[in-house]
RNA sequence: GGGUCGUUAGCUCAGUUUGGGAGAGCAGCUGACUCUUAAUCAGCAGGUCGCAGGUUCGAGACCUGCACGACCCA
């Protein structure tokens, strides 16, 4: 405290040009030093959580008080003072309690309480009462200052809105929208019932490499970082998948990593350079089975949290009840387009019907490649009811089992959910001569940046038994469970740019 | 990357139409009040109007550029 005491803190009022609240509120904590007391406490001997002492003693009638000690610790988010009485209310964790301040009880301590900010850390200790207004409460006899706040809180009606403020400086969102709080809560439940499930059903989590010298497993831009002690280049991982196959190849049959990639790409609603993935591999199934666990997955989750299947997205009545709807990527554009396309159609004849659709393509893509293009820009987000689509080209699917009966197409599916894109899986490709080419091809149209990982292929080449493999976006997933329209509402610290002051 | 909109007190927002005095509510400070809960009442204080330039006798407002953000498009 004697930092407080010094002329340390003085220049720092005068210097920092500070809003006038703050200043008020160093001085008071500066003055709280003076009396001898500490405004930063260490702790607090807390003997009940709100939730505790509501459950306890909401049997109280109004007037009734009762004589057992409780002592709860929270956030003083409001006071009202009314002469000799003063109600402040204090949230926790669990809960929001009203403190009762009488003078009578409290006497000299009394107006140290009163004083008392909007946003201070307390600890109160006293006896469960309902008011005669009906509100049960804590008729406090001390109460301690564990921590004082120096900043003045959002306003209590409006609540905090500005966007930038709340992605930026979240813990000020958390303290002011109730509601934000319920969605990291629940984001929290979501990635503990992934846990959970995938667990009960025998499959092991593993963490595999983060920094990976050849980036692989998706087609994304990598970052791209270094190591200084060695003077080599490394990247960010754009997925976990080459080295949880590698696991597969080692022997493990269930296996599954749930945690963050990074993609060198744009921001948008549905993107964040860094988002968190579910990858799950399981040897001998197919895809189908992958189907299976997909579904089973988020139904799960959903009636785990929700305990209702039909959810709402945005305004739109979502019914996750099965079974969910089948349909292939050429018929999905038919259907919704009225635009019958074909990967037996020559290259010009697609591309003329992409002019037409008003649909952008790279140059270096194939009928395969277009015909996706197609599909994500007309189709995808009219996909509201949950829906597999199936029968993906190859050429997009670089390390997914050709389809036996068309060499056009794989054993792949992605799910959609709200016309947004939750999940892709396929049947893994196993053959380390059709990976090389595939992997040949996407460097040779420069779809990959890198060089090829003759790594992987080697161990590919050590046999990896038929397998089928599942990506689940988490945050997306965690949108559609929320209701919430843009991935920044579901991480809790966004990717911002930096101000330049 | 392009388009549209936004940035005014700690927070939520007026003020921009038609250029001239920087405002309200909450929060803060002072005072009154023994059942309040968006408490109430009286008073006070709080501003680099995002930043930089320009037009003008005069700019929060008009013009240009930049920063950051939101939404849409790519």
């Amino acid at each position: 405290m004697k930092l407080w005491k010094s002329d340390k803190l003085k220049y720092f009022l005068k210097n920092k040009s500070l809003p006038s609240d703050v200043i008020t509120r160093y001085k008071k904590a500066r003055e709280i030093i003076d009396s001898g007391k500490n405004p930063f406490a260490t702790k607090f001997e807390r003997k009940n959580t709100v939730i505790e002492v509501i459950d306890l003693y909401n049997h109280l009638k109004p007037g009734e008080r009762d004589d057992a000690k409780v002592s709860i610790c929270g956030r003083i988010f409001a006071t009202r003072e009314h002469g000799k009485l003063t109600f402040i209310d204090i949230r926790d964790q669990t809960g929001k309690m009203q403190l009762y301040l009488d003078k009578k009880i409290l006497k000299g301590n009394y107006e140290f309480y009163q004083s008392l900010d909007i946003g201070d850390w307390i600890g109160a200790e006293g006896n469960p009462i309902r008011t005669e207004r009906g509100e049960l409460s804590l008729l406090a006899n001390r109460i301690n200052l564990l921590t004082k706040s120096l900043r003045p809180l959002p306003e209590k009606w409006h609540g905090l809105k500005d966007k930038e403020i709340r992605y930026r400086y979240r813990y000020i969102d958390l303290i002011s929208n109730p509601r934000v709080k319920e969605v990291f809560t629940t984001r929290s439940k979501i990635i503990n019932l992934i846990r959970q499930y995938l667990s009960s059903e025998g499959f092991m989590e593993f963490e595999t490499p983060m920094l990976q010298p050849i980036p692989g497993g998706a087609t994304a831009n990598p970052f791209k970082t270094h190591l200084d002690t060695l003077d080599i280049d490394l990247y960010l991982r754009i997925a976990p998948e080459l080295y949880l196959k590698r696991l597969i190849i080692g022997g493990y049959e269930k296996v599954f990593e749930l945690n963050r990639n990074f993609r060198n790409e744009g921001i948008s609603y549905r993107h964040n350079p860094e988002f968190t993935m579910l990858e799950v591999y399981q040897a001998f199934v197919d895809y189908r089975q992958m189907m299976k666990l997909t579904q089973n997955l988020i139904l799960h989750i959903v009636d785990n949290l929700i305990k209702d299947r039909k959810i709402t997205y945005q305004e739109n009545e979502i019914d996750l009840n099965p079974p969910w709807k089948e349909i292939t990527v050429l018929e999905s554009i038919e259907k919704l387009t009225s635009v019958k396309l074909s990967l037996g159609m020559s290259r010009d004849e697609v591309v003329k019907i992409a002019d037409e659709m008003n649909v952008d393509y790279d140059d270096r893509l194939g009928v395969g490649g277009i015909i996706n293009r197609i599909f994500e820009k007309k189709v995808e987000n009219k996909l509201l009811q949950p829906t597999f689509i199936l029968e993906y080209p190859k050429e997009v699917s670089p390390l997914a089992r050709e389809n036996p009966n068309n060499p056009n197409l794989t054993d792949r599916f992605e799910l959609f959910i709200g016309g947004i894109e939750i999940a892709n899986a396929f049947s893994e490709l196993t053959d380390p001569l059709d990976q090389r080419v595939r992997f040949e091809q996407q460097i040779y149209t420069g779809e990959m940046e890198t060089e090829l990982d003759e790594d992987f292929i080697r161990a590919l080449e050590y046999g990896m038994p038929p397998t089928g493999g599942l990506g689940i976006g988490v945050d997306r997933l965690v949108m559609i469970m929320t209701d919430s329209p843009s991935i920044r509402d579901v991480i809790l610290f966004p990717y911002m740019k930096a101000k330049k002051k």
